[in-house]
DNA sequence: ATAGACCCTGACACTGGTGTTAAGGTCAAC
DNA sequence: GTTGACCTTAACACCAGTGTCAGGGTCTAT
């Protein structure tokens, strides 16, 4: 099938098709008029390259064991378990710095609250301005 | 005081100093020869500058609201709220989706872990490789 | 007057998948 | 033989703050 074909079987735009097949994560072959010609497997691959977009993976990661996963279960390749494991500690950093953010913003919304019901000004947040 | 006195002072680099005053920041007045002269105040600004950075917020953002809380408590200046409420819908938002990919990842770990276990092959993770 | 520390502006790189456009080739149907 | 749908490559834009370099000016102490 053509490049315009995949794209709508897989609800993945042509764009993103050529940018997968410039990073090796797919490539199909060439007609004569250069046209891309995919195997009716390469649906598969790229709902499979999506799954692991939505993890988080790189591209470049995911190009480390594609060819793996595509011929046999995850669990038989060894690329993948570090890399979940390190993807996992990256998120775990990440909801740990968001958490703290929330938390100081939280604690800046409530002071302002409370701020504002101290003073007599029952909440005209214009008098301040400059 | 100069650029680099002010960047010692605050931990914060010459470069980021010079972007700031692009972003509408800070405003140092020049000397004769070109040189950025800055307030002993500025250091208060910029200490302010980065609080705001460090909660998630934009340049732009912290342009529009900085000349009032330099001045004034947060409680009085009135873009400041509605900005901290967008910024933590945005930071729930984050934070789901950091855990639903959390949770699909450990998911996918323990499916792993599961199925090397219930082969006969104690955690040889090489078979499957082509 | 010259070394060396400091200042200036301007510009590219980075992260990384996707949108978008430009300029042009191919093909089927009419 | 021309229209229109589809394909090709190449390139810039995005987010947004920071690092870094190039090319050049200023100042101070020796």
């Amino acid at each position: 099938m053509k490049i315009g074909e995949l794209a709508k079987l897989t609800g993945v735009s042509v764009r993103s098709l050529r940018y997968y097949e410039s990073q090796g994560l797919i490539s199909p072959v060439r007609l004569a008029n250069g046209y891309r010609e995919y195997s009716p497997l390469a649906a598969e691959t790229v709902e499979t390259i999506q799954l692991y977009l939505n993890l988080g993976l790189t591209t470049e990661q995911i190009a480390g064991f594609l060819h793996c996963v595509l011929k046999n279960k995850e669990a038989f390749c060894a690329e993948v378990m570090p890399l979940y494991e390190s993807k996992l500690e990256e998120i775990e950093r990440q909801l740990h710095q968001l958490t703290q953010i929330k938390l100081n913003l939280e604690e800046r919304m409530a002071s302002i609250r409370r701020e504002r019901e101290g003073s007599g000004a029952e909440f005209q947040a214009k008098s301040g301005e400059e």
